[in-house]
DNA sequence: CTATAAACCTGCTGGC
DNA sequence: TGCCAGCAGGTTTATA
């Protein structure tokens, strides 16, 4: 799943494939992926939206692409904005496919071609060169927004977010200030978009080990000590992962279809009962508000008269 | 503020 | 071997 070194990953090679190219037709075969920002109901899909966004992508240059959370920012020619969410299993491609029978295949580049997921390709925007953008998405989460600039910076999908998790104007004094403010499980918090954007399962795991704190410790009883470590080690492990290009232990790709290599150098996440890289101890899995936590039971304390709740698998 | 559940989806797992 | 129920998982929305 994309989560901010993901995300990044993709945005950099965006920003080297894509940008000054122009948009000159866009296919869906999954129109509820597309929001129409101007309505008030998250949940009616509007007729509108697709067909406004398939007229109106025609002809706009891809000026910029950007990263805000996990959320992608195309800046488009004419004040538009294209805004695309992965959420869980959403791919963004660079390449060329061909429709038959209502079925997508991949006819480049080569890990495209290969990959099962290629199938799954649900909404393409072709480009003036002759390449494609593609976004493949299994479990057909991904969000898709478009229209002018004013409407989609003021949704709440961009207002709502808290700092992003690597601003480098993030101190720690505004990051205490925002974890002391909730009293959930400091994994939990880490995870909450409006708190930090950019953080999800993985990160949050490898994170708090690195701190040494136990996930189930709540927030707002971390020391300024604690949250300084949390910070520093925020910035660590996701500054690594963005620089191995992301994490593939659930299907993550790159717009050439190729896996993240922080997958070989996680600590903790999706390791249980493998050994700690500091202490050997084998790795716990518990559950957090029903989202698997990975810990190490020696290097993270759990929280005094805390019994911590232990699951298999 | 907090917790919980439902919704969005479909590939995969587990039980029988 | 096959079928089907149930689950995962980021985020929003609703409800209490």
């Amino acid at each position: 799943m994309p989560e901010l070194p993901e995300v990044e990953t993709v945005v950099r090679d965006l920003q080297k494939k894509v940008v000054g190219a122009t948009i000159t037709d866009m296919w869906t075969d999954w129109p509820k992926a597309i929001k129409d920002p101007r309505s008030q109901s998250k949940t009616t899909v509007s007729r509108t939206a697709v067909a406004y966004a398939a007229e109106q992508l025609k002809g706009k240059k891809i000026l910029s692409v950007s990263r805000r959370g996990k959320n992608i920012v195309f800046t488009l020619s004419h004040g538009h904005l294209l805004l695309i969410h992965q959420k869980m299993t959403g791919h963004l491609l660079v390449g060329q496919w061909r429709i038959k029978e209502g079925r997508v295949f991949g006819l480049s580049p080569k890990a495209v071609v290969e990959d099962s997921y290629n199938h799954h390709v649900h909404f393409i925007l072709s480009l003036n060169d002759g390449r494609q953008l593609g976004l493949s998405d299994v479990r057909k989460f991904a969000k898709i927004l478009f229209g002018p600039a004013g409407d989609i910076e003021t949704l709440p999908e961009l207002t709502g977010l808290g700092p992003d998790a690597l601003d480098p104007t993030l101190t720690d004094a505004v990051l205490s200030a925002r974890l002391q403010a909730q009293r959930r499980p400091i994994k939990q918090v880490l995870m909450d978009p409006s708190v930090v954007a950019g953080i999800g399962n993985i990160y949050a795991d490898d994170i708090l080990w690195k701190a040494r704190i136990h996930p189930l410790v709540s927030a707002r009883s971390l020391t300024e000590g604690e949250i300084r470590k949390i910070h520093q080690s925020m910035r660590e492990v996701l500054t690594l992962a963005v620089e191995l290009r992301g994490t593939s232990t659930s299907d993550f790709r790159d717009t050439d279809g190729l896996e993240g290599n922080y997958t070989g150098h996680r600590a903790v996440y999706q390791r249980t009962g493998e050994p700690c890289p500091r202490c050997q101890t084998p790795i716990k899995r518990i559950v957090i508000a029903g989202r698997s936590a990975h810990l190490c039971p020696h290097c993270q304390k759990a929280p005094r008269g805390l019994l911590a709740r232990t699951t298999s698998r």
